[in-house]
DNA sequence: GCGGACTGCTTACCT
DNA sequence: ACAGGTAAGCAGTCCGCG
């Protein structure tokens, strides 16, 4: 074509919109000069479906092509997909809006119908197969005629924004003015406010507006927008302030589109990317790749970055501002200002992570940081599923997805340990279990049961069998996956030795990870396309089978298995080395396929398990060292945030007294100095202070314990406490049960604890665990007892 | 009327 | 709003106790 020309440039977000007569796709790419729309009218929406007849297809033609309805149908073909054994059509439409009214019709006439529901954008980028990031396209004027990926950095400008606003006597996001902000970018830092002092570092601009459109410039010259907590309060605010000046707050021209999103907000931006921080962190959260109390910007800053933040509290923020004490604004400038440089620095550390899921599952950035697991596990397989050219499995409607919850699976195995202290351990486990039996056993719902006599050879524990012939789409993504990973775990590891630490192939695997783990719980999820009770109990099966038959061998070879859980067994080492385990090691993986390995996981110098409240050793629950003297503390109070920290912070130190130096009366006398401690009303409240989430709204608990107590008086004294909200409390002095001394921390005056209940409560109960293993009773750690020794008394 | 045993509810952890 | 398995605290109730 004479006009067509080449174009590079970094594809930054999709977007939809309607002309009178159809929907078409918009593409923002960011070129090397300029950055601009490109759009695709070639690309219509569509579903499929599988009439039942003839007579169905020629009437579908006549009633709806016409327009007799208040949609059109522009195209009815036949494809070569099927589902179910049943011919598909594909069925397009002029306008996105026009799916909804035919999905109607169909059900009407008994059509059945498919991928009706998968977004427009989304299916542009499943159907294009292209993922946000660099791209060719060829164009003609402003029509995108084709596009692919190519290889190359993407070049984006980052930047992030911080609000502070006057603190009113309530929180609602608008109510009140916004009195300063910063924007960072790169090495670039700027805090501007107005009506008030000049201070160092802060630039003066008239007044609320006039600094509404000095952000508004700023912001606009970022391709990434930055935010903590921008979805709920940093883009809102600065909406709803334009509103109140009547001049709207403007990016890339247009306005902020407060998205809903599940249960919460999204603040999207067209032709840009807003990147909510805190969206990140909460999802390395959920995925445990971090494991913060709070995740506010101070404690992330602190656990992440290793580096302390002064926190300026919203009580302090008005007379700071107001500026009659100079010392007082400085601080509340650098506040602002540490804000967006510790919120850009999130997002940069992250950032590379989420560029590979975005790559993975062809979704923008936008949507990717804000994901659930199992949505990146589900955009992957519609990816794949069309690249296979199979049809998606539709959603379950509510009906169903309740039946499916009624279903509960029977879960991983878990071997009761023995209790007390041990010594030379050895931790054992199979290297991603559940990734590798779907791959092995070809384990996916379309593999199940099916027809052919010898796959009945690869049947499971639990009486199912997967097909032998024909790779499954769950397997074969898995497969490429971990092929793919180990080769980019290689290449890190060789790189890393020559002093070079990849931070891109190290997102990579990473993303692989975090994906691959996530299939089987999306396999077992009610709510998934590719749900499959079969596929999900069948793997639990073959894997508690799998770890029943180590913990044979390893009795067989004379270890005795101290404990395991769904993929690790720990074995005593008695009169063995290390050879000697790996030799093992190596005798299992022989026996086992090549999908399977079991891997050594760590030796440990010492290791203590506990007795339960009630008989019996505790599982999920154990304090090992290795010959370094690190200490691994996995279950016990230490680990949880509902304990405080004393309690928690003694029972390390003797977990620590016990393991690394074997002196339990050192242990002992520790404790009684807490104890001395807490008796004597000096203990801070830090030290005190007991975190629950608010997982509920006050009035739908029928058992209030401490936490939801504390909540209520809070509420009496108009604290903002909503359903998600971390709540610190402390159990104070006045009350009868300890739900009634509950009081969240803030409003608790230091001294104010009940020292009885932090002794019997807190302290002793995470103690004595570990000390009774040793032969000592709540009696020795309250008096002292048994410091002459076992000898004195036998 | 009191204390221990037990139950149900609740949360946070482990793999 | 990915799965099940697990421990343990707290509130409330039951039970036995002349």
């Amino acid at each position: 074509m004479a006009n067509e020309k080449k174009v590079l440039g970094v594809l930054l977000d999709v977007n939809y919109e309607d002309t009178d007569e159809f929907s078409q796709i918009k593409i923002f790419v960011k070129e090397k000069k300029e950055s601009r729309w490109y759009y695709d009218r070639n690309f219509p929406p569509y579903l499929y479906i599988t009439p039942i007849n003839v007579a169905q297809i020629k009437d579908l033609r006549e009633k709806v092509f016409e327009g007799t309805e208040n949609f059109s149908i522009l195209d009815l073909v036949e494809t070569k997909k099927e589902i179910h054994g049943k011919q598909v059509w594909k069925c397009s439409f002029a306008k996105v809006s026009e799916i909804v009214q035919a999905r109607k019709q169909l059900n009407e006439m008994g059509v059945q119908k498919f991928e009706y529901d998968i977004p427009f954008t989304k299916r542009y980028l499943i159907d294009k197969e292209v993922f946000p990031g660099y791209v060719e396209l060829t164009v003609e004027g402003d029509e995108v005629k084709t596009i692919k990926n190519v290889d190359a950095e993407m070049d984006l400008v980052n930047g992030a924004f911080d609000l502070e606003t006057w603190s009113g006597d309530k929180f609602e996001v608008g109510r009140e003015p916004i009195i300063m902000a910063s924007i960072v970018s790169g090495r670039k830092g700027e805090v501007y406010s107005y009506d008030t002092k000049k201070v160092e570092g802060l630039g003066l601009v008239d007044d609320e507006e006039e600094l509404l459109k000095k952000i508004e410039e700023e912001i606009n010259k970022f391709d990434l927008i930055v935010t903590y907590n921008g979805d709920n309060f940093d883009f809102p605010y600065v909406k709803k302030r334009g509103e109140k000046f009547k001049q709207d707050f403007l990016v890339n021209g247009a306005k902020i589109r407060i998205k809903r999103r599940g249960l919460d907000n999204a603040a999207a931006i067209k032709g840009k990317q807003h990147i909510d921080a805190y969206q990140i962190m909460k999802f390395m959260q959920r995925t445990g790749s971090v494991n913060i109390v709070k995740l506010d910007l101070e404690n992330v800053s602190d656990k992440i970055f290793g580096i302390k933040k002064e926190k300026v509290y919203p009580h302090e923020i008005n007379s700071a501002w107001e500026g009659k004490n100079k010392k007082d604004l400085e601080r509340l400038v650098n506040y602002n200002l540490e804000d967006s440089r510790t919120t850009l620095r999130i997002a940069e550390d992250f950032l590379p992570l989420f560029v590979e899921l975005s790559k993975l599952t062809s979704q923008t950035l936008e949507d990717v940081t804000r994901s659930s697991t199992s949505q990146k596990v589900e955009d992957l397989l519609l990816k794949e599923a069309y690249k296979r050219g199979t049809i998606a499995p539709n959603k379950a409607h509510e009906g169903e997805i309740r039946e499916r919850l009624n279903r509960s699976l029977k879960g991983a195995f878990v071997k009761e340990p023995l209790a007390g202290l041990h010594e030379n351990i050895a931790v054992l486990d199979f290297a991603s279990l559940y990734p590798s039996l779907i791959i092995l056993h070809n384990i996916s719902p379309e593999t199940l049961n099916c027809s052919h006599a010898e796959c009945k050879k690869n049947k499971s524990p639990d009486g199912t069998w997967f097909c032998l012939k024909e790779k499954g789409l769950v397997p074969e993504i898995l497969e490429k996956m971990l092929k793919q990973r180990l080769q980019l775990k290689k290449e890190y590891k060789a790189k890393k030795k020559k002093g070079v630490d990849d931070k891109v192939l190290f997102a990579k695997q990473w993303a692989l990870k975090i994906i691959m783990n996530s299939a089987f719980g999306y396999l077992g999820y009610a709510r998934a396309r590719w749900y499959s009770f079969e596929a999900a109990s069948a793997i639990l099966a073959w894997a508690r089978d799998y770890i029943h038959k180590t913990i044979e061998k390893a009795e067989q070879e004379g270890y005795e298995v101290l404990y395991g859980d769904t993929d690790s067994t720990f074995l005593l080492m008695k009169d063995k080395n290390k050879k000697d385990v790996e030799k093992f090691v190596d005798k299992v993986n022989n026996a086992l396929s090549g999908d399977m390995e079991l891997e050594v996981d760590g030796y440990y110098k010492r290791g203590i398990f506990v007795t339960k409240k009630e008989g019996g050793a505790a599982k999920k629950r154990y304090a090992l060292i290795d010959e370094k003297n690190n200490l691994k503390i996995v279950g016990f109070e230490y680990v949880r945030r509902d304990w405080c920290n004393l309690a928690k912070e003694t029972q390390r130190r003797v977990i620590e007294l016990v393991l690394a130096e074997g002196k339990p009366e050192k242990a002992v006398e520790l404790v009684r100095e807490v104890i001395k401690e807490l008796k004597s009303g000096k203990v801070k409240k830090t030290e005190l202070s007991i975190i629950t989430m608010l997982k509920r709204k006050i009035e739908d608990y029928s058992s209030t314990g401490p936490h939801v107590e504390a909540a209520k008086k809070a509420l009496a004294k108009g604290k903002d406490v909503g359903v998600g909200s971390l709540l610190s409390f402390i159990i104070t002095k006045n009350g009868k049960t300890i739900s009634e001394k509950a009081v969240l921390d803030e409003y608790v005056s230091e001294g104010d604890y009940d020292a009885d209940y932090y002794i019997n409560n807190q302290v002793l109960p995470a103690v004595i665990k570990i000390m009774r293993e040793l032969g000592y009773t709540e009696e020795d750690l309250i008096h002292g007892g048994k410091q002459s020794g076992l000898g004195a008394w036998m």
